[in-house]
RNA sequence: GGGGCUGUCGUUCAGCGGUUUAGGACAUCGCCCUGUCACGGCGAAGAUCGCGGGUUCGAAUCCCGUCAGCCCCGCCA
């Protein structure tokens, strides 16, 4: 084939009835070959799909020559006539199916080993495989989908926030090490021996110290570092959608997020998403769901029995409450006919996370069948029922332990018998926002206070005052959005005053000194009219998660890391020379 | 750091102490085939059973260790 001006002037996928007639140019990737001896039909795919293209050798026997030597994956450029198939060949399964190439020439632009793996959906192989030959993996349709999704859904909050009068900037990525929060990726710096520079973990304090600079609504679409351990739903760099808004309240934002995110499901899914969503404070939270993500997709609500049973003479649940713990109680419907070993099973679990056991009443036609019951007096059992909303048929589960251990465990066994009973309807979006978060929490390890979202988090109005008698009590002015029992956005007022954030850095135990040198400019930038702001910042990976319905947040970004956070195309990360470690003045050790 | 699942031809599964010369499917290669589209038919090639120890007359199979992939706990302000 002679050099043309052009390549292809059509793609395979956007063929239809009608172009009949015309002739186009075609190149992509041979899907499939298949040889009837004599007439030859190849599967041409490109981003848009697949046409068919058939060599006859009656028609022309050089180029028939050529099709028999193509394999998959070879890449092909083709010209050819857009030609009604013969009555009863159609392929309804295919798009482009009622027509078909006839050619009339055709170039091999590249051959191809043969793949690993089909280049098609559904692929039962390894992960590790996939993640190797990305590069192959990336040509199944799905992912092309996911990562067209992902750019549409950037696109949507681009065109949304430009709307609403935000500017992207934006912040580096070589920055400063800060305390608190996960362990920083740390880049050594040649100019200065010994110093190093962190990747962030989020661009937390530049996009503050631009609602100094009057910037007024702030976006970025953050890439973010953690070096901490890896799970399906978290990679050691993750995108947000981070954005941060000077003069708003928290309802505003609130608002103003919703519409963003009904907006993306709009665009992305063409579905209308009822706004707005429902809030449920933190601690009601802890208590109904166990968590502070709770998936509102199936019931299953855990409710405290203390009060019923502090004085029984069943000393596990009495002396657990009167020792400042609770008991409290998930009743599984039907759950009668959970076996014995599922009991233990689940017994088995809440052990491990950390419960002494699991206490369980099986309600049947007329009998209690329990370890427990003999110990409960007629009238607790009878009051217990009454709140669990007991029923013959039922199976209730108790946990007597403190307080966050008991919401942590039935929270993991509520997801876990949803699960097991299929309660999960996953044709559902569930929004919620948690609201009214504690502003610290009491780290028993390291026996200080720990920020719940993060250090620079307005405490409500009524808190500022318990910072310093009862910190535990403080409430933070911060709020997540959860999808489907997922996290996927948080966000807060923020301190905006140097007296108030000196206070706050106390009560974490932050010197004055780390101070200073932490978060100096922090502080002085407060000095010089710093406007009242808040911000908030989404999973972008975890949001095309959940909108594609994937399980793993790998399936939406394009080059991934495994559990060991190793890349397995690049084989990254690997070790470096002699020569490098020298100009850094790093010895390994 | 801890718990769990999985590593067998290119891929995916089977085999789980001894007629195994490790089997099937898909892919690959060869021959045949003019309307298929998961084309079909016949045939062939392809695996030191992740790696290292151990137990045993004998190990893909049992045990220990290790590495890798996945799920979870810890961790992730």
């Amino acid at each position: 084939m002679n050099q043309e001006e052009v390549i292809r002037t059509h793609s395979a996928g956007d063929l239809s009835v009608k172009k009949l007639g015309a002739e186009v140019l075609l190149a992509g990737w041979v899907q499939r070959r298949r040889d009837h001896g004599n007439i030859i039909f190849i599967d041409l795919r490109d981003r848009n799909g697949i046409v068919q293209i058939v060599s006859n050798p009656t028609q022309n026997e050089a180029i028939h020559k050529i099709a028999e030597k193509v394999r998959n994956e070879f890449v092909l450029r083709v010209k050819g006539i857009v030609s009604r198939r013969p009555k009863g060949t159609e392929n309804p399964n295919l798009l482009t199916g009622d027509i078909e190439i006839i050619i009339s020439q055709m170039d091999i632009l590249n051959t191809s080993e043969t793949p690993p793996f089909e280049i098609e959906d559904n692929v039962n192989v390894d992960e590790g495989i996939r993640l190797k030959y990305r590069y192959l993996d990336l040509r199944r349709p799905e992912m092309l989908k996911n990562l067209s999704a992902r750019y549409k859904v950037v696109k949507t909050v681009r065109n949304f926030l430009d709307k609403h009068g935000f500017i992207e900037v934006e912040t580096p990525i070589l920055t400063k090490s800060t305390p608190e929060g996960a362990r920083d990726f740390l880049v050594p710096s040649r100019l200065q021996p010994g110093h190093f520079y962190a990747l962030p973990q989020s661009p937390q304090l530049f996009k503050q110290i631009l609602m100094v600079s009057g910037i007024e609504k702030y976006f970025q679409l953050a890439r973010c570092f953690r070096d901490e351990d890896l799970r399906a739903d978290r990679q050691p760099e993750h995108t947000q959608i981070d954005m941060e808004m000077s003069f708003m309240t928290q309802d505003e934002i609130i608002s103003l997020m919703e519409e963003m995110i009904s907006t993306v499901f709009s665009d992305v899914l063409e579905m209308e998403i009822e706004y707005p969503f429902e809030r449920l404070d933190y601690d009601e939270s802890m208590l109904r769901y166990g968590n502070d993500k709770p998936d509102l997709r199936f019931g299953l609500e855990i409710k405290d029995v203390s009060d019923i049973i502090a004085n029984s003479e069943f000393k596990v649940f009495s002396n657990a409450v009167n020792s400042g713990g609770v008991v409290r109680s998930i009743n599984v419907s039907g759950g009668s006919s959970f076996s014995r070993s599922q009991l233990d099973e689940l017994t088995e679990l809440a052990k491990s996370l950390g419960a002494n056991g699991l206490a369980w009443i099986v309600l049947e036609e007329n009998s209690l069948k329990s370890p427990i019951v003999k110990f409960l007096k007629e009238e607790e059992v009878k009051q217990i029922n009454n709140r669990m909303e007991a029923k013959s048929g039922d199976l209730l589960l108790f946990v007597a332990d403190k307080p966050s251990t008991a919401a942590d465990v039935l929270g993991n066994i509520r997801l876990k018998i949803a699960e097991r009973l299929n309660l999960i309807d996953h044709s559902q979006y569930k929004f919620i926002w948690i609201v009214n978060p504690p502003l610290v929490e009491y780290d028993d390890e390291e026996k200080r206070y720990k920020a719940l979202h993060h250090p620079f988090t307005l405490p409500t109005e009524e808190s500022i005052d318990l910072i310093e008698k009862d910190p535990l009590s403080a409430k933070a002015k911060a709020y997540d959005l959860v999808l489907n029992g997922v996290e996927i956005g948080g966000g807060s007022l923020r301190i905006h005053s140097k007296d108030i954030q000196q206070k706050v850095f106390k009560l974490l135990g932050i010197t004055e000194e780390e101070m200073q040198e932490k978060f100096g400019f922090l502080l002085d930038a407060f000095e010089y009219g710093t406007p009242p702001h808040g911000g908030i910042a989404f999973g972008l990976d975890r949001l095309v998660m959940l909108l594609m319905k994937k399980k793993s947040i790998r399936d939406v970004i394009a080059f991934p890391k495994t559990e060991t956070a190793t890349c397995l195309m690049t084989e990254a990360p690997s070790t470096v020379s002699e020569k490098q470690l020298r100009e850094l003045q790093i010895r390994k050790r």
